[in-house]
Formats: structure tokens, sequence, C-alpha cells
DNA sequence: CGGTAGCTGATACTAAAGATCAAGGCGGTG
DNA sequence: CACCGCCTTGATCTTTAGTATCAGCTACCG
């Protein structure tokens, strides 16, 4: 059933790919970063290249498979896409990331494009958060 | 007046720290990068490294004098800290960056926050933005 | 099966940023 | 205002994320 995905993306249904998928699809809603897979993928014996890798995932943003984002720290995290379009809430205390989606944001931020004569091409919400404390 | 805000964040008042800090005013509401401030005070005869220009960047925004941008791209980007918080709206066009803040917005991530139990630290949003094109 | 276009892994490379360290400058003290 | 200690600096080396290159391999079409 990856297959489908991998072959409906132009992309050859090769060994490397079809692992990088099934990680990402285990990972579920976790993010993972290039060398997690790299290492995991090391750990399970497999014989794979970071440049590998890097490229797949690559390959997987470009054909709309996967989810590419840039919190703070200069590492990429992947996700695969749900489809869904949602934000993130970052805890800076345990490093937990959650998950979220506002439609009243989604269409604030429109309006505002809208307002300065653009349209929206894509956008990046993540807010740092902190248990309360109460 | 710089000096005194250099003072205040507990740094000595150095020639390299005073001229980053005078360009950053210079550059305004524009965002500059590590790099972009090492060539222009070369450019302009200083004696300066560019490890100097990091180190203070990070003190400046260690200091709150500063506040540091991820965009995409792999660099950070700088600005003063005018006190008010506001977001980003980058056209994937032509680069321009278009600064707002919206009151609603923030005030409905709060709530969202707040319903998972969270306080908010900090946020980030950047709206990706095109021309519309009627 | 067999040919070939596309893929892979190893390696070299680049760019952003941080660490190190001897030499130099800021500023408090007298 | 001159001195001295300590913080800061610039040069350089290192680290880390990611990309480019290229010979050999493999998936897939016939």
């Amino acid at each position: 059933m990856n297959d489908r995905n991998l072959r409906n993306a132009g992309l050859k249904v090769t060994q490397p790919r079809k692992r990088i998928l099934e990680l990402l699809d285990e990972a579920g809603n976790k993010h993972v970063t290039a060398d997690d897979i790299y290492r995991v993928l090391i750990q399970a014996g497999e014989d794979i290249g970071l440049a590998t890798v890097y490229r797949v995932l690559n390959q997987f943003e470009a054909a709309g498979l996967v989810v590419k984002h840039n919190f703070e720290g200069g590492q990429a995290y992947y996700e695969l896409d749900s489809g869904d379009h949602h934000d993130h809430m970052v805890c800076v205390e345990t490093g937990k990331v959650i998950e979220f989606s506002n439609a009243k944001i989604e269409k604030l931020q429109a309006d505002i494009a809208s307002e300065h004569g653009y349209d929206i091409e894509d956008h990046s919400l993540v807010i740092y958060v902190r248990p309360k404390k109460d």
C-alpha cells in the first residue's frame, strides 16, 4: 500500500524509500529528524547512507508525502502529511509537541494577507509553552 | 544612549558592540543576518571578526535587546526588539517581509494553550504569501 | 531474463554557527 | 590619570546540517 504512494509520486519503489516511509508511518505524529531515521535504520542493520535519507526526505516533501518543519534548533523535523493542516505547540520544558488546528486563526491570517494584497501560500505557527503552575 | 542599553544589559561598552547596535538601529525594521552585519562592517573598514558578530548577537538576544527569527533557509535573522510583539508575513516571490500584529490571533493562541493546560512562553507565526494576481 | 534509466552509498564539500586561546582594550581603583 | 585585572576580541579550528558528485547497483519495462 505504501508502494502505491511511492509510485503515484513518480518514484521507483526501492528498499530505502520503503523503509523510510514505513518508519515515518510507525512514528505516527512524532516528529523525526533525518538523523533519527538514519540511526534507527543503521541500528536495524540496514545498509543505508545518510545522503539517501536526506535525498528521499526531500523527494517525499516535493511529492507532498511528508511535511517539513523548521522548529528552533537548526534541524528540520519531518512527519507524514496527514492531509489536514495543523499547527504546533512545543513545550519548552518537556519538549513535547502537541498538534492543533483552529479555523478562526486560519481565517484571520487569510484576512490579514488579503488586506495587504497577498494570497497565502503557506504558513507556520509554533507556540512555545510551559505547563501552567497553578 | 546606546551605551546605556549596553551597560544595562551588563555588557562592557566596546567598539564592536556599539557598531553592531548602531547598525541594527539603522536597519530599522529590516531583518539582517549575522553575515550581513559582518560584511557591512568589513566594508566600512572595521576590524571585526565574524565570531564576534555571532557572539554579540547572542548576547544581545539573551539581554533582550534583539529578537532572533528562524525563517526558512537555514540562516537566522535579527532585528532590534522594539518591545511590541509582532508577527511576519514573507513574500515568497519578492522576499519582502511585512510585520503585523493581531490581537485576536494572540488571544486565540492563549486560549488554545490554556485549554491544553499550558501558558504561552513565546510564539512564532510566519505567513508565506504571494501577491494577489487579479 | 536482459538493458537501461534512475537510484544508492561513500565520500568530499559547503555553509552556519560555536569553541578555543593568545593578545588587546575597558573601566574601577588608587 | 596611570595601572592592572578581567572581560572581550579576532583568527582559526571545529562541529553540525545538509548538498554534490560519481561509480556501481537495482527496479522495472519489455
